[in-house]
DNA sequence: ATCCACGTTGTGGGATCAAT
DNA sequence: ATTGATCCCACAACGTGGAT
Protein backbone atom coordinates (compact mmCIF):
# COMPACT_ATOMS: atom_id res chain seq x y z
CA UNK A 1 0.00 0.00 0.00
CA UNK A 2 1.08 3.73 -1.10
CA UNK A 3 1.05 6.46 1.73
CA UNK A 4 -3.14 5.98 2.42
CA UNK A 5 -3.60 9.68 1.90
CA UNK A 6 -5.32 12.40 4.68
CA UNK A 7 -8.93 11.37 3.69
CA UNK A 8 -10.28 7.65 4.51
CA UNK A 9 -13.74 6.32 4.12
CA UNK A 10 -16.63 8.75 3.75
CA UNK A 11 -14.34 11.73 4.13
CA UNK A 12 -12.76 10.50 1.23
CA UNK A 13 -15.88 9.24 -0.99
CA UNK A 14 -17.11 13.07 -0.64
CA UNK A 15 -13.93 14.94 -1.68
CA UNK A 16 -14.03 12.55 -4.68
CA UNK A 17 -17.69 13.98 -5.19
CA UNK A 18 -16.73 17.15 -5.17
CA UNK A 19 -13.45 16.72 -7.92
CA UNK A 20 -15.94 17.89 -11.01
CA UNK A 21 -17.11 20.96 -9.13
CA UNK A 22 -13.61 21.91 -8.78
CA UNK A 23 -12.72 21.66 -12.25
CA UNK A 24 -15.57 23.63 -13.12
CA UNK A 25 -14.21 26.50 -10.98
CA UNK A 26 -10.98 25.75 -12.23
CA UNK A 27 -12.21 26.70 -16.01
CA UNK A 28 -14.20 29.07 -15.07
CA UNK A 29 -12.25 30.77 -12.84
CA UNK A 30 -13.69 30.85 -9.57
CA UNK A 31 -11.49 28.39 -7.54
CA UNK A 32 -11.34 30.56 -4.44
CA UNK A 33 -14.61 30.37 -3.84
CA UNK A 34 -15.51 26.90 -4.31
CA UNK A 35 -12.66 25.49 -2.17
CA UNK A 36 -14.55 27.73 0.36
CA UNK A 37 -17.83 26.51 -0.36
CA UNK A 38 -16.66 22.73 -0.36
CA UNK A 39 -14.24 23.67 3.23
CA UNK A 40 -17.93 24.57 4.61
CA UNK A 41 -20.33 21.00 2.71
CA UNK A 42 -17.25 18.99 4.15
CA UNK A 43 -17.06 20.69 7.84
CA UNK A 44 -20.90 20.32 7.53
CA UNK A 45 -20.42 16.03 7.43
CA UNK A 46 -17.47 15.36 9.11
CA UNK A 47 -17.30 18.53 12.19
CA UNK A 48 -13.87 18.87 13.00
CA UNK A 49 -14.80 17.66 16.56
CA UNK A 50 -15.75 14.18 15.28
CA UNK A 51 -12.66 11.93 15.58
CA UNK A 52 -10.80 11.31 12.31
CA UNK A 53 -11.51 7.56 12.52
CA UNK A 54 -15.36 7.81 13.06
CA UNK A 55 -17.90 8.02 10.03
CA UNK A 56 -21.21 9.67 10.26
CA UNK A 57 -23.75 7.22 9.25
CA UNK A 58 -25.38 7.00 5.66
CA UNK A 59 -28.51 8.56 7.48
CA UNK A 60 -26.62 10.93 8.78
CA UNK A 61 -25.23 12.04 5.93
CA UNK A 62 -27.93 12.02 3.91
CA UNK A 63 -29.65 14.19 6.29
CA UNK A 64 -27.49 16.85 6.04
CA UNK A 65 -28.94 20.06 4.50
CA UNK A 66 -26.37 22.50 3.29
CA UNK A 67 -28.25 25.32 2.96
CA UNK A 68 -29.17 25.59 6.98
CA UNK A 69 -27.38 28.38 8.79
CA UNK A 70 -24.22 27.45 10.68
CA UNK A 71 -24.25 28.50 14.46
CA UNK A 72 -22.00 30.65 15.91
CA UNK A 73 -19.12 28.89 17.62
CA UNK A 74 -19.54 30.43 21.70
CA UNK A 75 -17.16 33.16 22.54
CA UNK A 76 -15.99 31.66 26.35
CA UNK A 77 -17.53 34.51 28.80
CA UNK A 78 -14.78 35.81 30.77
CA UNK A 79 -17.53 36.87 33.58
CA UNK A 80 -18.99 33.49 34.22
CA UNK A 81 -16.12 31.54 35.14
CA UNK A 82 -12.26 32.20 36.96
CA UNK A 83 -10.03 32.95 35.52
CA UNK A 84 -7.80 30.13 34.75
CA UNK A 85 -11.18 28.69 33.60
CA UNK A 86 -11.18 31.65 31.26
CA UNK A 87 -8.02 31.26 29.77
CA UNK A 88 -8.34 27.47 29.37
CA UNK A 89 -11.57 27.93 27.80
CA UNK A 90 -9.52 30.20 24.80
CA UNK A 91 -7.07 28.26 24.45
CA UNK A 92 -9.42 24.72 23.95
CA UNK A 93 -10.77 27.62 21.14
CA UNK A 94 -7.68 28.31 19.92
CA UNK A 95 -6.41 25.00 19.02
CA UNK A 96 -10.38 24.70 17.77
CA UNK A 97 -9.12 26.85 15.08
CA UNK A 98 -6.15 26.13 14.60
CA UNK A 99 -7.24 22.64 14.02
CA UNK A 100 -9.85 24.06 11.38
CA UNK A 101 -7.38 26.22 9.29
CA UNK A 102 -4.85 22.89 9.26
CA UNK A 103 -7.84 21.15 7.42
CA UNK A 104 -9.04 23.56 5.60
CA UNK A 105 -5.24 23.29 4.00
CA UNK A 106 -5.91 20.21 3.41
CA UNK A 107 -8.83 20.11 1.68
CA UNK A 108 -7.34 22.88 -0.22
CA UNK A 109 -4.03 21.08 -1.15
CA UNK A 110 -5.86 18.02 -1.88
CA UNK A 111 -8.51 19.10 -4.01
CA UNK A 112 -5.54 20.81 -6.24
CA UNK A 113 -3.06 17.79 -6.45
CA UNK A 114 -5.93 15.72 -7.46
CA UNK A 115 -7.15 18.11 -10.32
CA UNK A 116 -3.66 18.27 -11.29
CA UNK A 117 -2.94 14.67 -11.30
CA UNK A 118 -6.35 13.89 -13.09
CA UNK A 119 -5.96 17.26 -15.87
CA UNK A 120 -2.39 16.43 -16.22
CA UNK A 121 -1.96 20.43 -15.71
CA UNK A 122 1.61 21.93 -16.78
CA UNK A 123 1.93 24.49 -14.30
CA UNK A 124 4.99 26.15 -16.12
CA UNK A 125 2.20 26.88 -19.27
CA UNK A 126 -0.07 29.08 -16.49
CA UNK A 127 0.25 32.03 -14.84
CA UNK A 128 3.50 33.72 -14.85
CA UNK A 129 5.24 31.42 -17.23
CA UNK A 130 2.75 31.38 -19.93
CA UNK A 131 4.62 31.80 -23.03
CA UNK A 132 2.10 34.48 -24.48
CA UNK A 133 2.45 36.64 -21.06
CA UNK A 134 4.70 38.83 -22.80
CA UNK A 135 2.86 38.79 -26.32
CA UNK A 136 -0.63 39.89 -24.73
CA UNK A 137 1.59 42.24 -22.63
CA UNK A 138 2.53 43.79 -25.87
CA UNK A 139 -0.64 43.72 -27.77
CA UNK A 140 -2.21 45.32 -24.52
CA UNK A 141 0.07 47.88 -23.92
CA UNK A 142 -0.75 47.79 -20.18
CA UNK A 143 -1.79 45.46 -17.66
CA UNK A 144 -5.45 45.42 -17.02
CA UNK A 145 -5.46 44.89 -13.07
CA UNK A 146 -8.32 44.74 -11.31
CA UNK A 147 -9.28 47.61 -8.53
CA UNK A 148 -7.49 46.04 -5.28
CA UNK A 149 -8.98 45.73 -1.68
CA UNK A 150 -8.18 47.15 1.31
CA UNK A 151 -6.48 45.82 3.90
CA UNK A 152 -7.19 46.14 7.88
CA UNK A 153 -3.49 46.67 8.03
CA UNK A 154 -3.29 49.44 5.40
CA UNK A 155 -6.58 51.56 7.03
CA UNK A 156 -5.07 51.13 10.40
CA UNK A 157 -1.76 52.66 9.07
CA UNK A 158 -3.27 55.62 7.39
CA UNK A 159 -3.94 57.12 10.97
CA UNK A 160 -0.11 56.61 11.80
CA UNK A 161 1.80 58.05 9.43
CA UNK A 162 3.87 60.24 12.01
CA UNK A 163 4.96 57.51 14.40
CA UNK A 164 5.49 54.80 11.59
CA UNK A 165 7.80 57.48 9.73
CA UNK A 166 9.38 58.71 13.08
CA UNK A 167 10.39 55.14 13.61
CA UNK A 168 11.56 53.89 10.19
CA UNK A 169 13.45 56.72 10.23
CA UNK A 170 15.59 55.84 13.21
CA UNK A 171 15.80 52.45 12.52
CA UNK A 172 16.96 53.27 8.99
CA UNK A 173 20.39 54.82 10.30
CA UNK A 174 21.23 52.38 12.38
CA UNK A 175 21.22 49.74 9.54
CA UNK A 176 23.17 49.60 6.53
CA UNK A 177 21.24 48.60 3.41
CA UNK A 178 22.62 45.37 1.83
CA UNK A 179 23.35 44.87 -2.33
CA UNK A 180 23.19 41.43 -2.42
CA UNK A 181 19.19 41.81 -2.61
CA UNK A 182 19.50 44.39 -5.37
CA UNK A 183 21.84 42.54 -7.27
CA UNK A 184 19.60 39.52 -7.22
CA UNK A 185 16.65 41.45 -8.06
CA UNK A 186 18.68 42.88 -11.38
CA UNK A 187 19.58 39.96 -12.65
CA UNK A 188 15.48 39.18 -13.09
CA UNK A 189 14.55 42.88 -13.53
CA UNK A 190 16.84 42.37 -16.77
CA UNK A 191 15.06 38.85 -18.01
CA UNK A 192 11.86 40.37 -17.85
CA UNK A 193 12.79 43.29 -19.73
CA UNK A 194 14.64 41.04 -22.57
CA UNK A 195 11.46 38.99 -22.92
CA UNK A 196 9.32 41.69 -23.35
CA UNK A 197 10.76 44.01 -25.79
CA UNK A 198 12.46 41.40 -27.52
CA UNK A 199 10.87 39.69 -30.47
CA UNK A 200 9.03 36.65 -30.52
CA UNK A 201 11.46 33.71 -30.22
CA UNK A 202 11.93 32.01 -33.63
CA UNK A 203 13.07 28.63 -32.25
CA UNK A 204 10.99 25.75 -32.73
CA UNK A 205 10.69 24.29 -29.35
CA UNK A 206 9.20 28.12 -28.39
CA UNK A 207 6.50 27.94 -31.52
CA UNK A 208 5.77 24.05 -30.84
CA UNK A 209 5.27 25.43 -27.09
CA UNK A 210 3.45 28.24 -28.46
CA UNK A 211 1.11 26.49 -30.72
CA UNK A 212 0.43 23.97 -28.06
CA UNK A 213 -0.86 26.88 -25.90
CA UNK A 214 -2.72 28.40 -28.77
CA UNK A 215 -6.35 27.64 -27.75
CA UNK A 216 -5.93 27.93 -24.21
CA UNK A 217 -5.02 31.47 -25.04
CA UNK A 218 -7.34 32.74 -27.90
CA UNK A 219 -10.83 30.81 -26.06
CA UNK A 220 -11.09 33.67 -23.54
CA UNK A 221 -9.99 36.33 -25.74
CA UNK A 222 -12.98 35.02 -28.42
CA UNK A 223 -15.24 34.63 -25.48
CA UNK A 224 -15.09 38.36 -24.39
CA UNK A 225 -15.19 39.29 -27.97
CA UNK A 226 -18.26 37.59 -28.17
CA UNK A 227 -19.69 39.66 -25.29
CA UNK A 228 -18.03 43.03 -26.04
CA UNK A 229 -20.22 42.81 -29.65
CA UNK A 230 -22.80 40.53 -28.83
CA UNK A 231 -21.39 38.57 -32.18
CA UNK A 232 -19.72 34.87 -32.73
CA UNK A 233 -16.50 34.73 -33.28
CA UNK A 234 -13.99 31.97 -34.77
CA UNK A 235 -10.17 31.67 -35.25
CA UNK A 236 -8.65 29.44 -37.25
CA UNK A 237 -4.99 29.40 -37.72
CA UNK A 238 -2.41 27.14 -39.91
CA UNK A 239 1.52 26.16 -40.47
CA UNK A 240 4.12 23.54 -40.16
CA UNK A 241 3.61 22.36 -36.30
CA UNK A 242 7.80 21.33 -35.59
CA UNK A 243 7.00 18.78 -32.98
CA UNK A 244 5.20 16.51 -36.86
CA UNK A 245 8.62 17.22 -38.72
CA UNK A 246 6.85 20.51 -40.16
CA UNK A 247 3.78 19.02 -41.28
CA UNK A 248 0.42 21.63 -41.96
CA UNK A 249 -1.37 21.62 -39.35
CA UNK A 250 -4.33 24.06 -38.65
CA UNK A 251 -5.83 25.02 -35.19
CA UNK A 252 -9.39 26.29 -35.14
CA UNK A 253 -11.32 27.81 -31.86
CA UNK A 254 -15.24 28.79 -32.26
CA UNK A 255 -16.87 30.58 -29.43
CA UNK A 256 -20.81 31.28 -30.07
CA UNK A 257 -23.32 28.53 -30.29
CA UNK A 258 -26.72 28.57 -31.75
CA UNK A 259 -30.22 28.39 -29.94
CA UNK A 260 -32.23 26.07 -28.61
CA UNK A 261 -31.92 22.97 -26.55
CA UNK A 262 -28.66 21.60 -28.32
CA UNK A 263 -26.34 24.52 -28.59
CA UNK A 264 -23.60 24.34 -31.43
CA UNK A 265 -20.70 25.91 -32.48
CA UNK A 266 -19.93 26.86 -36.11
CA UNK A 267 -17.75 23.70 -36.90
CA UNK A 268 -20.11 21.43 -34.96
CA UNK A 269 -23.22 22.70 -36.76
CA UNK A 270 -21.14 23.08 -40.32
CA UNK A 271 -19.54 20.12 -39.80
CA UNK A 272 -19.88 18.43 -42.95
CA UNK A 273 -19.25 21.83 -45.27
CA UNK A 274 -16.33 22.80 -42.96
CA UNK A 275 -14.56 19.42 -42.89
CA UNK A 276 -15.09 19.75 -46.73
CA UNK A 277 -14.59 23.14 -47.94
CA UNK A 278 -13.46 25.28 -45.00
CA UNK A 279 -10.75 23.34 -43.85
CA UNK A 280 -9.23 22.36 -47.59
CA UNK A 281 -9.57 26.07 -48.40
CA UNK A 282 -7.28 27.47 -45.62
CA UNK A 283 -5.12 24.54 -46.39
CA UNK A 284 -4.64 25.31 -50.15
CA UNK A 285 -3.79 29.02 -49.13
CA UNK A 286 -1.10 27.36 -45.98
CA UNK A 287 0.22 25.21 -48.91
CA UNK A 288 0.85 28.10 -51.05
CA UNK A 289 2.88 30.03 -48.08
CA UNK A 290 4.99 27.35 -47.26
CA UNK A 291 5.95 26.47 -51.02
CA UNK A 292 8.30 28.57 -50.83
CA UNK A 293 10.60 26.66 -48.98
CA UNK A 294 10.63 24.29 -51.81
CA UNK A 295 8.77 21.87 -49.89
CA UNK A 296 6.62 22.42 -46.51
CA UNK A 297 7.41 19.51 -45.29
CA UNK A 298 11.01 19.49 -44.75
CA UNK A 299 12.33 22.88 -45.06
CA UNK A 300 10.66 24.68 -42.41
CA UNK A 301 11.85 23.20 -39.44
CA UNK A 302 14.95 21.17 -39.85
CA UNK A 303 15.83 20.66 -36.15
CA UNK A 304 12.14 19.25 -35.36
CA UNK A 305 11.18 19.15 -31.35
CA UNK A 306 11.57 15.97 -29.48
C1' DA B 1 18.33 -6.12 4.06
C1' DT B 2 18.32 -2.56 0.87
C1' DC B 3 16.86 0.04 -2.82
C1' DC B 4 13.30 1.75 -5.84
C1' DA B 5 8.81 3.51 -7.31
C1' DC B 6 4.90 5.91 -6.29
C1' DG B 7 1.35 8.75 -4.37
C1' DT B 8 0.85 11.94 -1.03
C1' DT B 9 1.81 15.50 2.63
C1' DG B 10 3.83 19.60 4.69
C1' DT B 11 6.46 23.71 4.30
C1' DG B 12 10.18 27.36 3.25
C1' DG B 13 10.70 30.98 0.64
C1' DG B 14 9.66 33.44 -3.46
C1' DA B 15 5.77 35.79 -5.86
C1' DT B 16 1.95 38.62 -5.56
C1' DC B 17 -1.22 41.91 -3.62
C1' DA B 18 -2.86 46.43 -2.16
C1' DA B 19 -1.49 50.34 -0.56
C1' DT B 20 1.33 54.86 -0.40
C1' DA C 1 9.80 52.04 -5.41
C1' DT C 2 8.63 50.04 -1.33
C1' DT C 3 6.17 47.70 2.36
C1' DG C 4 4.08 43.68 5.31
C1' DA C 5 0.73 40.23 4.78
C1' DT C 6 -0.82 36.60 2.29
C1' DC C 7 -0.72 33.21 -1.23
C1' DC C 8 1.20 29.59 -3.82
C1' DC C 9 4.55 26.37 -5.72
C1' DA C 10 8.46 23.41 -5.89
C1' DC C 11 10.44 20.18 -3.45
C1' DA C 12 11.89 17.35 0.44
C1' DA C 13 10.09 13.92 3.23
C1' DC C 14 7.18 10.27 4.26
C1' DG C 15 5.00 5.56 4.09
C1' DT C 16 4.80 1.35 2.01
C1' DG C 17 4.70 -2.48 -1.48
C1' DG C 18 7.56 -4.67 -4.67
C1' DA C 19 12.10 -5.79 -6.81
C1' DT C 20 16.78 -7.24 -6.17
Amino acid sequence: MVNPGAFRGARKVFLMGEKDTYSQAVEDGYVVEAVSKIQCRYFKRFPIDLPEEEDPTPEQLAAIDDDEIEPDFQEPDAEKMTMEEYVAEMEKLGSRQRKIAFKRGQIKRWLAYQHMKDHDVDSKANGAHNPYGALLYKLTGKEFVRPRAKTACNVWRKTQRAEIEAKVKALAAEKSIGKSAEQESGVAQKAWEEEVSNPASKAPQDHQRCILGLIRFMHPILDLICKATGWKASFIAGGPEPAHEGKLNIISVHSGMTTGNIPLDFSTLEREGYKKHFLPMYGRFLKKCYLVYGSYRRVSFPCAAA
